[in-house]
RNA sequence: GCGAGAGUGGCGGAAUUGGUAGACGCACUGGAUUUAGGUUCCAGCGCCGAAAGGCAUGUGGGUUCGAGUCCCUCCUUUCGCACCA
């Protein structure tokens, strides 16, 4: 056996092993249960960085634990092969993005490959391979067959000076990143899936699934179903001559209809078809709905701008007292909620109060504030609680659920509204006018309309050598590619030019990758492997990609192709790893971002960042503070230095040991080294006792204290590292017991024939324990210690519960809840025993200061308190 | 702005069900080994205090025999907000 640790000749040579006999192959049928674990599909954007070294291993762990416990587990790999980044390389480097995203799969392939992970190879796939994304396409028009998908206009950025969409992370601050130009919102028809179909059911099936109890209340607040009343405020007689759209009047939702006696005003949309209408004649309201085109379309930006509005000159009359209502433009009125108009309370809503204050409008209480004085001069949280009606004509004396009972049978009787249930959740658009993405397989036809294209002519191959120039999607100026013929009439048509979003290729991989080759969309394999034991991925994904992949799975469903409710049975949300951000204004007014590495970083006392200057210029560079670890922002940190200074196991070992995979880490590369002693020292625990000769491991006899402790601890550990890996998915606990547990070992006193026998039994079961996290050292040592045998044959470690059996239990002694002593006492002792056992104790005597006792609590195992 | 998290030594973190706060490491300090650097080994390491002991888990309050853990307040910070993936 080598005396020195040398990871870079151990681990290709491990590697080439698991290749040559297909290791990590999964087969499609086993008599052992199946486990199958699942990493969120990178995206190939050229090298690997931390977070997915941390993702990965997380995963790899998983398998190795759960293949030892007897699963046949699966592990594949895939890539999320479309996307922007392409684009925006394409554009700097002058190469096409199928060339560029090729060469990335290819770099990042060789890393995986070099970190070790047990992936199943035989079933990669990547997204933007025409084989794949023509069952996007296939499936696209069966939902569109089913209505479950339809086209309507949907609002975009749009950069005036490009002339062309911007993603929302091409808008900062309202301005296009590379023109700096001033962003407008702009309606254009866009293709819809009708995941709000699906609402009821992706709220209720949540309760069932094993996932982290904030992200299923993310996805609730966010699909928000709430309950409340629909009711129209029915225009006065100029506004319904000026309006002519045939209806009623302003159709609004509330969930606060108890409040409806405090209506004082309405606000709509600056979207909104009143809003258009009353401009017509309103100068002065016209240049405000220009204005509210100006900006992104962002929800964030739209909900922290500042309140602003105007009165239309349009009114509704109240639907109980006939009083006219002014209807108002409000700014924070979203046009993509309900129906882009609210009844206006101002007396209970925080909002409408604001918004009544700065315009003087009238606000009225019609609630109850607890028995106090209502004073419209500040607004108060208890405002808006529920409580019993007041000033409310026919309503006073009910409180919120009759109250809403009460006016939602007097609209309903008044034929103006009903209770209806109301989603946050919104139809997911998918159409984005970009290049690098599905081709939607519709033509469009002077004659025909919308046309899909016909099953044998899929796919619709999207052209992987064109350059984008920036000034929109390159398929719109590539006749050779939208030139066609309308499939129903034959005469010339054009294709639809637009691509789909990314999330539809990332809605349904982990199905694909179970059939590889299939000649369907899927096939009876992924029935087997169907749905994921595991899913893990960053928080980051909680809601949209989530949602997203469980609608299309219960659409699946429900066309037949799939015998799942839910794809992910449990979900692992691993935190974020943050590093700290630069970015520098270019003169254009757009931003650029600079790597940590590029910079001369100034901090203060205390090590806090406070500013930076670019090496390359020596002009300063500004902090934004600390943020995840991305390509766009520059501040990855690739794990290659890593691997080729000290190995994969390291790097493995490292992540895991850092800290817990649900907590964001804060990258520091200092405590590296200590991984890699770490690795050195058990290298050379092992190899110190196989230079003395390997022999069976201890089975019986008798021992002294000593080793008895050491089994104990050893057993122990076992049962601790098996829950922590299974059951509490928190490996740097697990690595720290092991730890513990060889503390202990290195201190054995004894060489006795006897004590050689346990060491061998130690070393083994160590070797085990960290062998899903270091498979490389583990393989090595593992032959080693066991000659002809391999690890991956190996089982998880049995616990001998005869070496768990102990004589005695420490336990704490408090008096008044505060530590006083320590107690050692027989396993079997009663609780009278215990009690006055610590009473006779000499430091405790001392605390007591000779006060009687009044109550004396004793903690099974753990303490005894005394309360004087 | 709204939704969901997080905050414990110089640093990463542990404390799993309300029961010994700081496990296990990193860094650091002292010592041994070494020609030297590195390695390895031993010891120390929250704060105050000579000690006894006291104080301490972002802030301020509360519940409890007992609170890092539960409740309320505020502060800081991360993630998401529908076209980054």
């Amino acid at each position: 056996m080598e005396s020195q640790y040398q990871p870079r000749a151990i681990e290709p040579q491990v590697q080439k092993q698991w290749a040559d006999t297909r290791a990590f192959v999964a087969p499609d049928a086993s008599p052992k249960p199946k486990y199958y674990c699942v990493s969120m599909l990178p995206y190939p954007s050229g090298k690997l960085h931390m977070g997915h070294v941390r993702n990965y291993t997380i995963n790899d762990a998983l398998y190795h634990f759960m293949r030892m416990k007897g699963f046949n587990v699966l592990m594949p790999m895939g890539w999320d092969a479309f996307g922007l980044p392409a684009e925006n390389a394409a554009m700097a480097n002058g190469v096409p993005p199928g060339q560029w995203t090729r060469d990335n799969i290819a770099y990042m392939k060789k890393q995986c490959q070099a970190m070790g992970w047990a992936i199943d190879w035989t079933r990669e796939l990547a997204t933007c391979s025409p084989d794949y994304y023509r069952w996007n396409q296939w499936f696209f028009l069966r939902l569109w067959e089913k209505g479950l998908v339809y086209k309507k206009t949907g609002t975009v950025n749009w950069d005036p000076v490009d002339m062309t969409v911007l993603a929302n992370e091409q808008v900062i601050d309202g301005r296009g990143w590379r023109t700096g130009a001033v962003v407008e919102k702009r309606e254009i028809p866009m293709w819809y899936m009708r995941i709000t179909q699906y609402a009821d059911e992706l709220v209720d099936s949540l309760d069932g699934l094993g996932w982290p109890e904030q992200v299923k209340q993310m996805q609730r607040n966010w699909i928000g179903r709430s309950y409340g009343v629909e009711f129209t405020l029915p225009y006065d007689e100029m506004t319904a001559k000026r309006m002519n759209d045939g209806k009623q009047g302003l159709v609004v939702f509330t969930t606060r209809a108890d409040t409806i006696m405090g209506i004082t005003f309405a606000a709509v949309a600056a979207e909104h078809p009143l809003a258009a209408e009353a401009a017509k004649t309103n100068p002065k309201l016209a240049a405000f709905l220009e204005e509210c085109k100006l900006g992104g379309v962002q929800e964030a930006d739209l909900a922290t701008q500042e309140k602003k509005g105007l009165p239309t000159g349009l009114f509704v009359t109240h639907p109980f007292t006939k009083e006219k209502v002014e209807v108002w433009v409000g700014n924070y009125v979203l046009m993509s909620y309900g129906s882009g108009a609210v009844m206006a309370v101002p007396g209970h809503d925080e909002r409408d109060f604001a918004f009544a204050k700065q315009y003087g409008l009238e606000i009225k209480p019609v609630i109850d504030v607890g028995g106090q004085q209502y004073s419209t001069d500040a607004w108060q949280p208890r405002y808006e609680q529920r409580g019993v009606n007041v000033n409310s004509g026919k309503y006073n004396g009910l409180s919120f659920d009759a109250a809403i009972d009460a006016v939602a049978k007097d609209l309903e009787a008044l034929g103006l509204g009903k209770k209806r249930v109301q989603y946050r959740l919104r139809d997911w658009g998918i159409s984005r006018q970009r290049y690098w993405g599905t081709p939607i397989p519709i033509v469009q036809c002077a004659r025909c309309g919308d046309v899909a294209v016909p099953d044998d002519q899929l796919p619709v191959v999207l052209p992987d050598n064109l350059v984008p120039d920036g000034s929109g999607s390159p398929l719109a100026k590539t006749p050779s590619f939208f030139e066609t013929r309308c499939p129903k009439c034959h005469g010339p048509a054009r294709r639809d030019t637009d691509t789909m979003d990314t999330f539809v290729d990332s809605s349904w991989y982990f199905l694909r990758y179970t059939c590889p080759g299939a000649p369907s969309m899927v096939d009876e394999r992924a029935q087997y492997w169907a749905p994921l034991d595991m899913y893990i991925g960053g928080i980051e994904h909680a809601i949209l990609h989530l949602l997203y992949a469980r609608f299309w799975t219960k659409a699946m469903r429900d066309l037949g192709l799939a015998k799942i409710d839910e794809p992910f049975t449990n979900l692992l949300t691993q935190g974020m790893v943050l590093n700290h951000i630069f970015s520098r204004r270019t003169d254009k007014g757009g931003i650029e971002y600079f790597a940590p590495e590029e910079l001369d970083i100034t901090a203060d006392e205390e090590g806090k960042v406070q500013g930076a200057t670019a090496r390359k210029d020596g002009k300063p560079v500004s902090y934004d503070g600390i943020g995840t670890m991305s390509k766009s922002k520059r501040n990855g940190v690739d794990p290659q230095d890593m691997i080729e200074r000290y190995g994969a196991d390291t790097a493995r070992f490292y992540v895991m040991q850092a800290s817990p995979p649900t907590d964001t880490v804060l990258w520091s590369d200092e405590s590296v080294e200590g991984s890699f002693k770490f690795l050195r020292r058990l290298w050379t625990m092992v190899h110190d006792h196989v230079s003395a000769g390997i022999v069976p491991r201890y089975a019986n006899g008798e021992l002294n204290k000593e080793l008895r402790d050491l089994r104990f601890k050893l057993h122990r550990t076992i049962d601790k590292v098996a829950d922590d890996y299974g059951r509490r998915m928190q490996f740097n606990t697990a690595i720290a017991a092991v730890r513990e547990m060889l503390n202990l070992y290195t201190d054995m006193k004894d060489r006795s024939p006897v004590a050689r026998a346990v060491a061998q039994e130690v070393l083994e079961d160590a070797v085990l324990l960290l062998s899903p996290i270091v498979p490389h050292a583990a393989s090595a040592l593992w032959s080693e210690l066991r000659p002809g045998t391999a690890l991956l044959e190996q089982p998880w470690p049995a616990v001998d519960a005869s070496a768990l059996v102990q004589d005695t239990i420490a336990l704490v002694v408090q008096v008044n809840g505060k530590l006083r002593g320590h107690l050692d006492v027989p396993a079997s002792a009663s609780r009278e025993q215990v009690e006055a056992m610590a009473l006779a104790d000499v430091t405790v005597q001392k605390f007591l200061e000779g006060k009687t006792p009044k109550k004396i609590i004793v903690v099974p195992g753990r303490l005894v308190n005394i309360v004087v």
